[in-house]
DNA sequence: TCATATAATTGTAATTAATACACTATATAT
DNA sequence: ATATATAGTGTATTAATTACAATTATATGA
């Protein structure tokens, strides 16, 4: 029994990206210029090569399409139906990544191109089984902002209490207290004071950072 | 760009198959009887085939080496490192199956074979990177147990409280304490009561049952 | 039948966490 | 000086979790 006894199915990585522009939660999609799904959006994606592990696959795919390193990144799901792409057998691992607003800018110039951002509100119609790796990745998105801190690294470096309170309502799509918000987050003792802001036309913010070492608190799944 | 651009990577199904059995969480696990590892104890799996879905693959799998059907499985994580199988690049869909030991009695008969039960207590070495995947499964596992109800698919149709907790204790490797157990469970509203089972040599226990459509409670991840 | 063994069943007080809610502080702009 | 804009903060209520032990129902053996 050796490996080249069975027929093999493709393997892909699709990155579902997200960041916070504009005060809203956008997504990443590529407009396919080949069949199948010709003209449709998609979430940036290709084959796994021999010589790079899932994860640097998805890394490599998340670098062309956006031109950021370092950023969130986590396997969400493999899909693995019959029937998702008309070519034939062909298996996805899906990854989330999360990208800081900061450095998405620069790239977000590049606009009337095949690449761009929408907005989680307004998704055009999406290639393959798209939409369910989207469904799945919004999910684990608002999981992963209850449970861990992997919301920081939507954010630059120093930021205000405010700021984290507006991309944790932006994400759930709802309005916290802002008093209930500081106490619990400030209560969790991650955050370290930076001095203050002073740059604002009202009462200046403190800066805080993440602690260093803090990763994601949790580490389930 | 077609598929066949691309060579491909082998996938199989890896499944971490969980019951409780004597009182404790077993693993069942095969002997290798070929190389790579032949003669060390893995996680069951194979090949993932064509015209198969993973979760096929990983039913039919399930299904050649305990004899069950219908048991709780989910998808777990993919792991594709570059080194993890010798013999070449396969990537492994890894899915954990909870058991009913009702059930499991009877193939448990057939003992002195290279299919064996392990308990999570005593397990040999693994082959693979079965280590890490079962590291990832109980991980998985205790958080199920934690947030859902699939704890009762381990147990037969009709149990106690006691039973429960009993499953919980095991999962978790930790004592709870009954009243505080029982409050919280019955607290969920999930439970439907089928009278008493009169034959034990003490105070009869009610018997209850899953309420229909309860599922997971939550579906998250 | 009476005593014993075994596990089932049940409640309350204390602590901790989550929620609801509104005023004061500090900077810039005019 | 006043207006504007956002930052920062506290307390009372409710809900959830935890800690903790006596009583009950049945079978068995004396």
């Amino acid at each position: 029994m050796t490996l080249n006894d069975y027929p093999k199915p493709s393997v892909t990585t699709d990155i579902v990206i997200f960041t916070i522009q504009d005060d809203d939660l956008k997504l990443l999609l590529v407009k396919r210029g080949l069949e199948p799904f010709k003209g449709k959006w998609a979430i940036p994606g290709g084959f796994v090569r021999l010589n790079e592990s899932l994860q640097e696959a998805a890394k490599r795919e998340l670098e062309e399409e956006t031109g950021v390193k370092d950023v969130y990144l986590e396997q969400l799901y493999t899909f693995g139906d019959l029937k998702r792409d008309p070519r034939g057998r062909v298996i996805t691992v899906s990854y989330m990544a999360l990208v800081n607003s900061d450095k998405i800018k620069l790239i977000s110039a590049t606009d009337v191109s095949d690449t761009q951002w929408f907005s989680m509100k307004k998704l055009p119609e999406l290639a393959f089984d798209h939409k369910k790796i989207l469904e799945y990745a919004l999910k684990r998105l608002r999981w992963k902002f209850e449970y861990t801190t992997v919301a920081f690294s939507m954010l630059p470096e120093k930021f205000t209490i405010s700021q984290i309170q507006k991309i944790y309502e932006i994400v759930f799509n709802k309005e916290f207290d802002k008093r209930n918000f500081a106490k619990k987050l400030l209560y969790l003792n991650i955050l370290k004071e930076h001095g203050i802001n002073k740059n604002v036309s009202h009462r200046p913010p403190m800066l805080y950072s993440l602690k260093p070492n803090i990763g994601e608190i949790i580490e389930i799944i």
